[in-house]
DNA sequence: GCCGTTTTCGGCCCGACTGTTTTCAGTCG
C-alpha cells in the first residue's frame, strides 16, 4: 500500500473516530497522522522495515504498528472494525454545512436515518424539527445545505474564487471607514482550490454594524447564512460561501493571521507561544497564558503587532509568507533562518508550453509573442501538439518544419525588440514511454516539453516507468503536468512521484509548474523535495488564448508554495542564460 | 493518540455564531 492510501485511510479513521464520538485529540492525531505521511519525504516501506517511523513527529507507537500493518499486509484491522460500526450514509451527511458528526449520530439513532436522500425526507415531514436540539430553523437550514451541496461541488478553482474576490476586496476598501481590509483564508495562502471566501477589515467599532450591513447587501450575494457584530457569512451567485470579520486596527494583524491559516500553521503557533513565551495567542491579540480576565479582546494585547512581521518577530521567528503556512517546516525554518526567499512574480522574464493555432491555441504565434511582450516578458517559448493529438490538432514532421520556419521569420521582426520566440513542442509520451517524434525531428526544436495524454489507466509501475524513460531520452527538456490531474474533475493517474523526481534529477531535466488553473501541476507538496534534488522549475501556462497567460501568476504562488526561490525557475534566466540552458539539456554546444 | 528541563499523566489552540436553550452544544474555521 502506498503512501497516499494509507494517508487516506488515515484520514477516514478521523472521520469515522469522529462519527463515533472518540476523544477529539484522538482524531486530530489521525487526521495530523494523514497529512504528514503524505507529504513524507522517505520512504515508508524503509522506514517501517528500520523501525524508524516513531521518530517522525505526532507518530507515536499506536500509529507506527498501524503504519506497519498496512505496509506489510495491505489492511488495517482495526479500520475494517471500526467501517463496519458506522453506516456508510453518515459519512456522505456531514458534507452538508453546519451538519457535523453529532447531528448525523443523533439522526441516525434516533429516526434511523442513513442518507441524505432520507434526510431530506425526514426534514420535508417535518420529523427532524421535532427531536431535542433541533427545531423548526435547523430542519429548513438542513434542507438548504443539502440543495447548496447538490448544486456546488463546495470547492471552488484558485481562478474562480479571484474573479469573485477582487471586486468584493475592492468595495471594502473603497469605504470610508474601513481603515485597513485584505483577503485572508486559502485564497491568500494560494492553494490550488477554495472552499469559501475570507475578508477581513479593520474599522472603528462604532462603524462595525454598518460595514457588516453593506457587505451582506453587496451585490452578488444571494443569501445571508450568518450576521453578527464582528463575523458575517454569505452565499454568492456561483455558490461561494464569504465571510468577513470586522475587527479593530490594533486586533488587524492577529486577525489576518488567524484568518490567513492554514489551521494547522495557527495550532503549531499558537503552540510555539504558549510554550516559549507563555503567551496565549488569538484573532486579538497575545495575552499572558492562564489569565482569562486579561484577555486580548477586551485588555489589547501583551504585545503590541501592528503587522504580521511583528507577530513572528515577538517569537522569535522570521516572517513567513501566507503561501508557506501549512505547517509543513515552516516554523523549523523560520526559527533557524532558512525560509527561502521566494520567486515573485517579477523575476519572470519568460515562459514555455503555450499553443496556437497551430495546433489548437486560439491565437496566432505572433500575436501570442506580442501579448507575452506586452505583458514585459522577452521571451515566450511555442510548445503545440505534435502528431498524435488529433483531437487538438497536432503538427506532423512536415507541419513543425514549416512552423519551425514562421517562427524565425517571427524572430527576426522580433529581434529589434529583444524579444525572442522559442521553438518548442509538447510532445506526447506514447503508451511504452517513447516519444511521437523521431530523434531527427526532435533535433529542429530549442527544447521539448514531453507530456502524456492518454493511456491513462496504466498501473502505477507501468505509468512511472514510461515517464522515466521520456524523461531519460536526451531531447526532452522537461515534464509537461507530472500527474494529468484535472482539479475537482479528474483525479491524476498513478505514477510514483518521488521516482520521477530522481529520474529528472538524474538526467538533469526539468520539471513544470503548468500553470493552468485546472491543473496546477506538479503539486505544490512536491516541489521542495524537487528542488532540494537539484531539480529545477518551468512555470508554464498552458496558454492556449493571450488571456491565458495570466495564469502565470498563478503558477507563482503555487512555486512559492513549493518553497522555490528564484534561481530555482528556469523562466528567471535572460535570454541569453536561457537559451544556452536549453541548448546544454539537448547536448548540443551553445551557439551564442 | 501524542508528548514531556515544570509533568510518563494530564494536558492537548481558541473564539464566533446559531439555534436551541435559560446556560449551552454543535459546527466552523
Amino acid at each position: 500500500m502506498n503512501r497516499k492510501q494509507i494517508a487516506a485511510v488515515f484520514e477516514e479513521m478521523a472521520v469515522f473516530l469522529e462519527l463515533t464520538g472518540a476523544n477529539p485529540f484522538r482524531v486530530r492525531a489521525y487526521a495530523n497522522a494523514a497529512r504528514t505521511i503524505e507529504t513524507l519525504e522517505e520512504d515508508l516501506a524503509t522506514l517501517v522495515r528500520e523501525q524508524r517511523l516513531t521518530a517522525i513527529k505526532g507518530i507515536g507507537k499506536d500509529l507506527a504498528a498501524r503504519i506497519t500493518e498496512l505496509v506489510e499486509t495491505g489492511q488495517l484491522k482495526a479500520y475494517e472494525e471500526l467501517r463496519a460500526t458506522v453506516p456508510p450514509g453518515l459519512l456522505e451527511m456531514i458534507r452538508i454545512p453546519n451538519f457535523g458528526p453529532k447531528r448525523a449520530k443523533q439522526v441516525h439513532d434516533q429516526l434511523g436515518i442513513d442518507s441524505i436522500d432520507a434526510l431530506e425526507k425526514a426534514c420535508r415531514a417535518g420529523r427532524v424539527a421535532a427531536l431535542g436540539g433541533f427545531g423548526e430553523k435547523s430542519q429548513q437550514k438542513i434542507l438548504a445545505g443539502i440543495e447548496q451541496l447538490r448544486r456546488f461541488s463546495g470547492r471552488h478553482h484558485y481562478h474562480t474564487a479571484y474573479a469573485v474576490a477582487a471586486p468584493i476586496l475592492e468595495a471594502l476598501r473603497e469605504l470610508s471607514t474601513v481603515t485597513r481590509c485584505s483577503i485572508a483564508g486559502s485564497l491568500r495562502r494560494c492553494r490550488e482550490t477554495i472552499g469559501d471566501l475570507d475578508f477581513l477589515v479593520s474599522a472603528k467599532p462604532a462603524d462595525a454594524d454598518e460595514i457588516m450591513e453593506i457587505f451582506v447587501q453587496l451585490p452578488g450575494v444571494e443569501s445571508v447564512s450568518a450576521r453578527g457584530e464582528t463575523k458575517s457569512s454569505v452565499i454568492l451567485a456561483g455558490g461561494i460561501q464569504a465571510d468577513l470579520r470586522v475587527v479593530t486596527d490594533d486586533q488587524y494583524a492577529f486577525a489576518l493571521s488567524y484568518f490567513t491559516g492554514s489551521k494547522e500553521h495557527n495550532i503549531a503557533l499558537r503552540a510555539r507561544a504558549l510554550k516559549q513565551k507563555q503567551l496565549s495567542l488569538n484573532e486579538y491579540g497575545f495575552s499572558p497564558a492562564g489569565e482569562k480576565d486579561r484577555a486580548a479582546r477586551d485588555h489589547g494585547s501583551a504585545v503590541r503587532c501592528r503587522t504580521e512581521e511583528e507577530i513572528y518577530r515577538a517569537l522569535d521567528l522570521d516572517y513567513v509568507p501566507p503561501e508557506l503556512r501549512e505547517d509543513m517546516g515552516e516554523l523549523d525554518a523560520a526559527e533557524n533562518g532558512a525560509l527561502p526567499r521566494l520567486i515573485e512574480l517579477t523575476n519572470l522574464r519568460g515562459t514555455f508550453h503555450n499553443h496556437s493555432t497551430w495546433s489548437d491555441g486560439a491565437e496566432t504565434i505572433e500575436a501570442m509573442a506580442e501579448a507575452a511582450r506586452d505583458l514585459g516578458l522577452d521571451y515566450l517559448g511555442i510548445a503545440d501538439h505534435s502528431k498524435s493529438e488529433r483531437q487538438a490538432n497536432g503538427l506532423d514532421e512536415k507541419r513543425v518544419r514549416q512552423q519551425g520556419r514562421e517562427i524565425e521569420k517571427l524572430n527576426r521582426k522580433f529581434a529589434r525588440d529583444g524579444f525572442r520566440i522559442f521553438f518548442g513542442t509538447e510532445c506526447d509520451i506514447l503508451s511504452d514511454g517513447s516519444l511521437d517524434f523521431d530523434d531527427e525531428t526532435l533535433q529542429i526544436f530549442d527544447y521539448v516539453v514531453a507530456s502524456v495524454h492518454g493511456g491513462f489507466g496504466m498501473d502505477r509501475e507501468t505509468m512511472t516507468a514510461r515517464i522515466c524513460r521520456a524523461l531519460a531520452h536526451p531531447a526532452v527538456t522537461m515534464l509537461g503536468h507530472a500527474t494529468g490531474r484535472l482539479l475537482l474533475r479528474r483525479e491524476s493517474y498513478e505514477v510514483d512521484l518521488a521516482a520521477v523526481i530522481e529520474t529528472a534529477a538524474t538526467h538533469g531535466k526539468i520539471i513544470e509548474i503548468n500553470a493552468h488553473p485546472y491543473r496546477l501541476d506538479m503539486d505544490w507538496r512536491w516541489w521542495k523535495r524537487a528542488r532540494d534534488a537539484g531539480v529545477k522549475c518551468s512555470i508554464n501556462p498552458d496558454a492556449h488564448s493571450i488571456d491565458d497567460l495570466q495564469s502565470l501568476a498563478i503558477g507563482v504562488g503555487i512555486a512559492r508554495k513549493g518553497w522555490l526561490r528564484k534561481q530555482d525557475v528556469i523562466n528567471c534566466l535572460t535570454v541569453k542564460q536561457v537559451a544556452k540552458l536549453l541548448a546544454t539539456i539537448r547536448g548540443r554546444a551553445s551557439s551564442s
